[in-house]
DNA sequence: CCGATGATGACAGCATGCTGACATAATCAA
DNA sequence: TTGATTATGTCAGCATGCTGTCATCATCGG
């Protein structure tokens, strides 16, 4: 059974008694960011697990492809507190992750030429190899998940997601 | 600066290099889809923070009015598997909430008719009172990041971020 | 009726995120 | 140059999710 499904019919209908008795006009919409809200929260689990199972093999976990994702696109290497940044988290945790991810041979911190104190995070052979291997479990997945979801519906969630991410970051 | 968008932009630049001499009709999609799950990852963190703060004077957090959103809609009452099915996450992430809002006296735990061991999980009055001023301060914000969004993008979004739970889910 | 299977409670351990606090380095403005 | 502000490293604590394990209760098919 779909209970997100059912779950978001109960909303529905208890939100006209419960709601009182405001507007009509916004209504809709209140419930559907609503429930969008309690939706996101429900795929980014299944996107941590789903992340995490299809690149165990690898060594990776989904925060580490994060990480190296970011790293591998930088062409100068990056401060820890730059991935942070890029990825939207605290640079404690993005610290975390980068501190195992060189004991595990995958990244290495070099000097920074702009600064002293902060090191530079590049990746390592090993690290390369695995964004490789990363890339080609990855896109699969990818184009899986969406060869029946018109290109349109794609660009509209991700343009919407990415008007919420701006205004929550402010 | 918007680092997200930069971060994307990036990989738009780096895409076709790297992703080899794969094709050209689905690397568009992948992009999207990776851009969209990243967007989701971020999203996630800054939907929690809102949530975390927005609700804190009312002694809840995210994790908890997810909880209290559900068992306010049941009208029997609900177990807390039943709610951590409902939530899609494990009984066991439930349990520890529910514990602590029990000794806050935002629930309580009844005797389940049907069920001997597993008990039914009830809001108190003041778990009530709480909901309702979630409700208070919840709806405005729903507007209010909604009113410039067309209920049509938030409709495919919708369906879009359903059809990936679903998929992900089975 | 009974045994197998599944669901639940309870405890433990772990991963990943957050914030706070403090010292030091880097940067900028007066 | 100097003083103030900002950025960074580091350590600590906490919240929230996950999985694993085991005992016990519920349910159902034989």
């Amino acid at each position: 059974m779909d209970a997100l499904a059912a779950r978001v019919g109960a909303i529905r209908a208890v939100a006209p008694s419960a709601g009182g008795a405001s507007s009509v006009g916004h209504s809709p919409k209140r419930m559907l960011f609503l429930d969008l809200v309690l939706s996101v929260f429900r795929l980014n689990g299944l996107l941590v697990a789903e992340g995490d199972a299809m690149t165990e093999d690898l060594g990776l976990t989904s925060a580490r492809w994060k990480v190296i994702g970011v790293v591998a696109l930088s062409t100068a290497g990056l401060t820890v507190p730059g991935i942070a940044r890029v990825l939207g988290q605290s640079r404690q945790a993005v610290q975390r992750i980068t501190d195992v991810m060189a004991q595990d041979g995958l990244i290495t911190y070099e000097p920074n030429p702009k600064h002293k104190r902060s090191v530079l995070v590049l990746l390592t052979d090993e690290g390369k190899s695995a964004y490789n291997a990363l890339r080609e479990v990855q896109d699969p997945w990818a184009i899986r998940n969406t060869e029946d979801i018109p290109i349109e519906e794609l660009e509209t969630s991700l343009r919407l997601v990415r008007r919420l991410i701006q205004r929550l970051d402010k």
